[in-house]
DNA sequence: TTGAAAGCGCTAACAA
DNA sequence: TTGTTAGCGCTTTCAA
């Protein structure tokens, strides 16, 4: 055996003295070994360091115990936590999970996802805003595939997404308790997964006589920022809009920061509202209020929705909401008049 | 071809009219075809959407262009960064990346590191601070690997580490200048990425006769809240320590937030500075001082480290240290008399 | 309970 | 410039 090279199935055979159908037997745990065998395959495996050679085994089954996942952005704190509570999920099934992530562009997420299918993962988790529903309905004709926070009609592919409907009432509920009649939306229209959550709040907000003005300024606190600062002077204040709701808590952060060098108070004079926020590991620069993501809860219902597939890849898509909670931080108040 | 599979050179090369040894020079880009074979090969693969196997081809060539990447906990900024640079730059050389990442528990990341194997990575990328030395050496052996924010001496593992030692020695010329003589170092024990920091920083603070005392806090800010909390209170303060240096971003900031609600303000009572830090992405609760950590540069070296042994597998292990800037933010002052 | 043998999709050496 | 062939490491019949 060469030095650059991992011990095979043969080389574990010769050192047991056994033909290597019995040590394929033992190692992957189906069809029978006396005792015997098994004991000294055992042995030899692991004096030889063995490991399986996945691409041989794919090769044979046209399948992997591995489960890809693509992240539309790693250092986004959603997706960090996503990736870390999948994996452990995946551990707990013993499979395998891999992650790939997007940087920003469509060019480089769709690569990803190719990368994922050339490796021919047994399973897809698709954490992408931006990948289009056809992208989607390709890969999910093929392998289980599950998209997180998005729809993904009549593309095959299970969904899990936030309670947008029930988190859209409760925003616009309180804001109207406590006087507001004009805000304004942070949107983002370049993310699918935008499109569940702006139409539920417009909705909400028209059904409670809420006037709301869009104004685009994406997930990211930097361009958040830009767009938020030439906004806010012009569309708030008293006699305009009073409070910001926000789809990503960067453009949450966004507007209060706008809002602060303004001259705006927060939340005496700008109320801030965050419709997606993320626990965080660390503390940030202001403690907003909003409706936070359990993002381990999330990842629950991916898995559960995977592994059904895996048991029965015919069954019909589903969608599956995620639980949403209250933070009562302290960026929201009553309306100025 | 049956729905539930992807298609193959073989069905390719029936699509095309040629021998499947065409399709495979055609497609890999290497051996001859003629024009209009070659045409005709690009035009058949695109319509049946074929995409290479890489478990065949890792079979027949042993090797992928496939580089793994470990991470220790894909939550924490710096390593959500590193494994998007690091996409970026495989991108850029047409190679595969996919990551791993342990989560907490040594077990896991192991785990994880099996995977990579298993699926043959053609290099590996170990961003983890708590891999033993001798785990690292394992897999060096097998396959070029580098090591990153830390030292794996012996290992044949090439290291892209910060300049701990320019690090320390501006970092106490900067307390020595402001009258700091009695410091805690907040420390992480159980990470060997910790270990060169915390020699030098010694080794320069004894140098310049800076009493330093060590707490053991780790890099998260949990617990470095409730370790700072006790140790702050009990050691700092006119008379006793009068900085705080941490070895992670997260524990400077659990630095502040316990000298805050022990009554000890920042900077005026107590200096904090930040060994690590990483550029933020969003706001932080306070503006640390301290050093931040090129992350885009450590990639660069990563990836320069891993063609030169991809070049040349029996290149000898190099040490590159990444740069480093100093940040000045709002938690350093002059020490209290 | 075991071993022999076929074949998964691909590349590379060789022959035509 | 092409096609034929062997074989990468593994699983899975099928016989023994």
């Amino acid at each position: 055996m060469p030095e650059n090279r991992l011990p095979t199935i043969i080389d574990v055979a010769r050192h047991a003295g056994v033909s290597k159908s019995v040590v394929s037997r033992v190692l992957s745990g189906n069809g029978a070994a006396s005792p015997a065998a098994r004991a000294q395959v055992l042995v030899s495996a692991h004096e030889l360091g063995y490991r399986v050679n996945v691409a041989a085994q794919t090769l044979v089954s046209g399948r992997t115990r591995t489960v890809g996942v693509l992240l539309r952005r790693s250092t986004s704190p959603f997706y960090a936590q996503l990736m870390s509570e999948l994996q452990s999920a995946a551990n707990l099934d013993d499979y395998r999970m891999v992650a790939v992530t997007g940087n920003l562009d469509e060019a480089s997420e769709q690569r990803a996802l190719e990368t994922l299918l050339e490796l021919r993962v047994g399973g897809l988790v698709i954490g992408s805003g931006t990948l289009p529903n056809e992208a989607i309905a390709a890969v999910a004709a093929r392998l289980p595939s599950v998209a997180i926070g998005r729809d993904a009609p009549g593309t095959g592919a299970d969904v899990v997404r936030f309670d947008a409907e029930r988190t859209a009432l409760e925003a616009v509920r309180l804001l109207s308790a406590t006087g507001h009649r004009r805000i304004l939306l942070f949107d983002s229209t370049s993310s699918y997964s935008a499109l569940p959550r702006r139409t539920a709040f417009l909705d909400a907000a028209a059904a409670a006589g809420i006037r709301t003005d869009l104004v685009e300024t994406g997930y990211d606190f930097g361009p958040s920022l830009q767009a938020a600062s030439e906004a806010i002077p012009r569309l708030c204040g008293p006699g305009a809009a009073t409070a910001v709701v926000a789809l990503s808590q960067e453009a949450a952060l966004a507007a209060v920061a706008a809002a602060e060098s303004s001259g705006l108070a927060v939340p005496a004079a700008l109320t801030v509202l965050a419709l997606d926020m993320n626990e965080s590991v660390v503390p940030l620069r202001w403690d907003l209020t909003g409706y936070v993501t359990d993002v381990r809860g999330i990842a629950r219902l991916t898995w559960a929705a995977l592994t059904r597939r895996f048991a029965d890849p015919a069954a019909a898509p589903e969608t599956r909401l995620a639980p949403l909670s209250f933070h009562a931080g302290a960026t929201a108040g009553t309306a100025v008049s």
